[in-house]
DNA sequence: GCTCAAATTTAGATTAATCTAAAAATAATT
DNA sequence: AATTATTTTTAGATTAATCTAAATTTGAGC
């Protein structure tokens, strides 16, 4: 029952788009994910409804069934995995190896995920701190606040980042902003929606707009 | 200049059958050695040739360029180093990870493999007994033969096989005899094609047709 | 050197995934 | 509710990789 890489990613998108388990994703939504076409999406929708990996309805949209949950779910265990193997065994940084995963999770063998699992010690969390999913598809919430939400004087680690983009998790790298760092807040100034922090007892300026896509485990 | 996977092992396919660097290699003995069609061969060599990744004739058959050379043993590199990970860090069997890191081969990634080489310690063979190109394309050859050409009292250590397939490594396996096995041979009959040999003090029998596959390091 | 068999290439189709442009359905606005 | 705007689907093409069947070329044997 091999899938082809397009399926799985489109699996991939609708789950990620479904914010509850059971939403319905819109075509064009699943477009803009893919950076593809409406029709492409159309197209693709019908495929997977054959497959039954996903209920369809003409007009109204899609959501994942069982199988297609399961399924995606699995590919989002995956390219986890793949993300701690990458940093944490082969010492790359957390803003280079999402691309790499993406390839890596589409590699098939389940005993091959399993031994990965095990050998890297059954991780809960990847470098970005999303959660693991583990081999029956549960995985568990880690407590977690947008920079943004914080207050000036509270303290907190750096636990992940909502966006995957290279370029946003480079500039963060670049600012010293990285995994696992103690920052504490100075002031968050809504009007000017402007964040003052400090990171290794280095002050440090950051737009709201960025503060909102850095997740934080408040200490 | 990213490659589809097809053209890829096409240039593995090529490089394969090139005994010798420059060897010139038919439609035919390509088609077999990927199980297509001599027709499907006909057309991607045209597109290789167009890459200059090849020199073909029409009629005649294709050899490798430089670059081509070099792709292709890119390709092995990474399937073997793939190999080592899945044998070494992951704890799989020699017979099992063929399939897997034929897959694996094709994520593109300079830096990854380097990064996997560095953390595998820089391997110069596969758990078949291979050698493993290094980043520069050379590698060292292994002074082996066929366990088919020992003669009896001769003594040695199983380093690979000649064959890929998952059916003839697991047979082995089952035989118990696995990668850095001590051997000794007791008889090797020409006539009946029959070789007795000794495995962990035990007597083993080995048709002459599977003992060709298995290559040795005379001790 | 001719003939015939084998090897190879061409021709024409097929499947998967994609696209653009046009048509149809749904939703929003007055 | 009628009209307009948005979303989604259909229609028709395109590209990559493959296939079968027919045509062509090569070269081996007489």
């Amino acid at each position: 029952m091999g899938l082809s890489y397009a399926e799985e990613n489109y699996l991939k998108a609708i789950l990620k788009l479904s914010g509850s388990p059971d939403w319905i994703v819109s075509t064009n939504a699943i477009a803009a994910q893919l950076e593809t076409s409406a029709a492409s999406v159309t197209d693709m929708l019908k495929k997977l409804s054959d497959k039954e990996l996903i209920t369809y309805q003409r007009y109204k949209g899609a959501s994942l069934t069982h199988e297609g949950q399961r399924t995606a779910t699995t590919l989002v265990r995956k390219h986890r995995l793949w993300e701690v193997f990458l940093v944490q065994s082969l010492g790359m940084t957390w803003d280079e190896v999402h691309e790499i995963a993406e390839e890596l999770e589409h590699i098939q063998s389940d005993r091959l995920i399993d031994r990965l699992d095990n050998f890297l010690g059954h991780p809960k969390f990847d470098p970005h701190g999303d959660p693991i999913p583990n081999a029956q598809g549960k995985y568990t919430l880690r407590a977690q606040v947008p920079l943004s939400d914080l207050k000036p004087g509270q303290e907190g680690v750096v636990i992940g980042v909502k966006e995957d983009e290279t370029s946003f998790l480079k500039h963060l790298n670049d600012k010293g902003l990285t995994l696992g760092k103690s920052i504490k807040i100075l002031t968050n100034d809504d009007y000017d929606n402007t964040l003052r922090l400090l990171v290794d007892d280095l002050e440090l300026n950051l737009a709201g707009k960025v503060a909102r896509n850095i997740m934080i485990k408040p200490t």
